[in-house]
DNA sequence: AAGTGGTCTAGACCACCAC
DNA sequence: TGGTGGTCTAGACCACTTG
């Protein structure tokens, strides 16, 4: 006989009922809890009381507080740290994949903290998939490099790098937690001239959610980036994996 | 004591099982529908057996089949429709949004069968936040299309268009189930020049969600766009809300 | 009317993290 | 060691869609 359900509409305040029918539970509460982040009570990094004081302080079960969270979680409001708990989101990161600056200097540039990881850098053989995209033979050398970074010490993309090493021979033996680019005009005078970026939204799935350290089906950005010279030589492949609520995108188109 | 969870690691035929720890039942069951779709025993828009169906087949609860079956949906590969069921995701359209192709087009030539609708065509008054994108006096007038469009009958994106009248008199009088830009240019000889795209994956919430007959809080693509001609005039503000799964961005940049 | 997903309850044990 | 989220069970009623 307890299993009776809603009847917490009273306590909702919330204006937008234009729907004919009763608003469940948990979207009245996310929208309690999105206030709370609105009006800064809760504010960027900041963690959320667990799940089990959220369902008690609600009068509620885990199972619906972990619908309005998750609700929020895929708006980009909130997201969770390994077994750690829920914290509200910053500010997403405005990031033009068709511009080539420096990860540091956009992040420094809009008030976070970068830093970048280098997991790997290795030489390796090109595989089917590349040389397709690439033009480059199969089997012959590239240049790999993985690395992960963060804003505010929280783990947001991690990328895999491909470099032709006809156009950076020795790059390897560079520190890669700086700006690939800058190294590359630097060192090598290399200038990107052409750019095709594809990206789309979709689940983290097994090795990048581990690098990243969220659980499986987080949302998230694919984008991928192939970059030539002027001569239509082949310079990169780089494909990010971005945490979803991390960023936004912004480019510019003229002509 | 039948609380005992696991054990059905042995009915995996999954060989990616690089971690340490066991894989949860969920990703084992969404691994193996995955697979289905792979191999084409689930073929696009086909329909899924019922979650009480799934759950039975499957031995386990409806909470844990839900739990797979949205890791797919994360995924972009499956998608649901109403209270009608769970369907398998036809192929990503690739759209480039700082292109002024027109959506019927692209969508037929990649396969798709395309269908637009206006919801609405008014005109009304510049409010404060377009008043500062465009560059228009607030309070001035400004033209509003809503629209929803449709691939293979499947409702993808609802947009808001706000075009301004200065270069389309008397726009509102056609009709606006065919490409809009296709219009402009033929009807009034306008060409954009000038293109700022910003987007970000974020949920989609109660006015979207309810156009496109889909639970609030599934993934979307927020998408917008200002685009101004050679002399820098304001000629249309566009934000356009698609399904998450639904579309993969390609942008292509020169110089 | 029957069947579907949508919402919700009231518990349980497990794996990992911080103290 | 205690608390967190992660996973899972075994049910229930509701709202909507389809025939």
């Amino acid at each position: 006989m307890s299993t009776s359900q809603g009847q917490r509409d009273a306590a909702s305040a919330s204006a937008d009922d234009t729907e004919n029918s009763r608003t469940p539970f948990y979207l009245q509460l996310r929208d309690r809890i999105a206030a709370q982040i609105a009006t800064g009570q809760l504010s960027a990094h900041s963690r959320l009381p667990s799940e089990r004081t959220l369902s008690e302080q609600y009068q509620t079960t885990r199972v619906t507080a972990r619908l309005a969270l998750g609700q929020l979680e895929a708006e980009g409001k909130l997201y969770r740290s390994n077994r750690r708990g829920w914290f509200v989101s910053p500010e997403r990161i405005i990031y033009d994949p068709s511009l080539d600056v420096s990860f540091t200097d956009y992040v420094t540039k809009q008030g976070g903290v970068p830093r970048t990881e280098t997991l790997q850098s290795t030489s390796l053989t090109v595989p089917v998939w590349l040389a397709q995209k690439s033009g480059l033979e199969e089997g012959s050398e590239i240049y790999h490099i993985q690395r992960r970074r963060y804003i505010d010490g929280r783990a947001i993309l991690t990328e895999n790098i491909y470099v032709n090493p006809a156009v950076c021979p020795g790059l390897l033996r560079f520190d890669f937690n700086q700006s690939l680019w800058k190294l590359m005009r630097h060192e090598y005078g290399v200038s990107l001239s052409d750019k095709h970026v594809t990206m789309y939204p979709t689940a983290l799935t097994d090795p990048q959610a581990g690098i990243l350290g969220v659980t499986p089906g987080t949302a998230g950005l694919y984008v991928n980036r192939i970059s030539r010279n002027s001569e239509g030589v082949f310079i990169e492949f780089d494909e990010e994996f971005w945490l979803h609520d991390a960023l936004c995108i912004s480019v510019h188109a003229k002509g």
